[in-house]
RNA sequence: AAAACCUAUCU
């Protein structure tokens, strides 16, 4: 059932679990941990439902699936339920893993002060309790907050994992603080992690947002193994400090090398012809993201009405932002930004009154 | 026998 579920081959699985003469709490888990894995809240929580008719309770196991597939699913109401329920049953004290998944849920729903006091009342921590809370940190803007607690783990002693010099990396690239970055690279290069693909991927990315692009491409240049993160952290990075040559090298690199691109490969493209400015650019990458398919992508569909707008091309703006499946504040405002700065105030305008019908709210 | 943190990306 485990395997079936982890490959999301859930039909097979199910009628396997159905085979048995008795389900444990071990076989309904792996059946939602398969589920989560794979974003499907609602099955994994309609197994719940199954389980608990069975008379079978839910363990700690379970609450981690559960907590965390409430996180994914930014369903912060739910995982409150949830929480309520883990410390009725006196699970969460001495269980860092589950604390750890609620530290994750509460962050991501965006609650930040729930999430810092199941931090603070862990009687257990581990490094990848600090990190959930650092990355959470992080992700909402909090950097310095975030080095603070990264500073106290390395005076408790806490070793850091990938995962937290990672995070520490990003810290420094959103603060733009290169000194720090180097300082931590130097200890990176001491623990031999430097070949680490995730942790040499986030060196570019700081070099380059901190415009030291000779290091951003040094640290490219060695890395053994690339994918597709290091070639578009890297080819933004050089866009966005207006060197066109270096860009142009490499926006088809990925596809010469076997690397495959993804959506957030083409946004990061897409972003770098719109920093220099090229329509034509623009529209080739524009065609292939048609041909895989993704132009209705949310963020691919955004991205392309943004960087058209910006440059003023407004046939293929519009009808990129016609054609998404949901048009939303995000697509609204890109389209809105690129009207005025051109100086089409009335499309502005038109734009403000499409909005109030479709029930779209200004921000 | 099963569970937590994971790098590039949109206004």
């Amino acid at each position: 059932v485990d395997m079936y579920a982890k490959c999301g081959l859930f039909v097979i699985a199910q009628e396997v679990l159905s085979t048995f003469p008795i389900r444990n709490v071990v076989s309904w888990t792996v059946l939602i941990a398969g589920y989560v894995e794979h974003g499907l809240l609602d099955e994994a929580l309609s197994c719940i439902e199954q389980m608990q008719l069975e008379g079978i309770s839910p363990n700690e196991f379970t609450f981690v699936c559960i907590i965390k597939a409430c996180g994914s699913a930014y369903d912060g109401e739910r995982g409150q339920e949830m929480h309520v329920e883990i410390v009725k049953r006196g699970f969460l004290k001495a269980n860092v893993f589950l604390g750890s998944a609620l530290i994750y849920m509460y962050m991501r729903c965006g609650f930040l002060i729930e999430a810092q006091q199941v931090f603070d009342k862990l009687d257990i921590h581990n490094v990848v309790s600090w990190n959930t809370l650092v990355a959470g940190l992080i992700d909402h803007g909090y950097s310095e907050e975030a080095l603070r607690y990264l500073e106290q783990m390395a005076e408790k002693g806490i070793p850091f994992s990938i995962v937290t010099f990672t995070y520490s990396l990003k810290a420094c690239a959103n603060l733009g603080c290169l000194r720090m970055g180097q300082e931590l690279h130097v200890k990176i290069v001491k623990k031999g992690l430097e070949s680490e693909l995730m942790i040499g991927n986030t060196l570019i990315d700081l070099y380059a947002k901190t415009a030291a692009l000779i290091e951003a491409q040094d640290i490219f240049s060695k890395l053994s193994v690339r994918d597709i993160v290091s070639w578009t952290a890297l080819t933004v990075g050089y866009a966005e400090h207006g060197q066109e040559n270096e860009v142009l090298a490499h926006l088809e690199s990925p596809h010469r090398q076997d690397i495959a691109m993804n959506d957030i490969a083409y946004v990061c493209n897409l972003k770098a012809c719109g920093s220099l400015g090229s329509t034509s650019l623009t529209r080739g990458l524009h065609v292939e993201v048609i041909k895989k398919g993704l132009e209705g992508e949310s963020v691919v569909g955004n991205t392309l009405v943004d960087t058209y707008a910006n440059l003023g091309v407004f046939e293929d703006a519009r009808d990129v932002f016609n054609k998404l499946p949901n048009q939303t504040v995000i697509s609204c405002n890109a389209l809105m930004t690129g009207y005025a700065e051109h100086g089409h105030g009335r499309e502005a305008h038109e734009l403000i009154d499409q909005m109030h019908c479709q029930g779209i709210a200004p921000d």
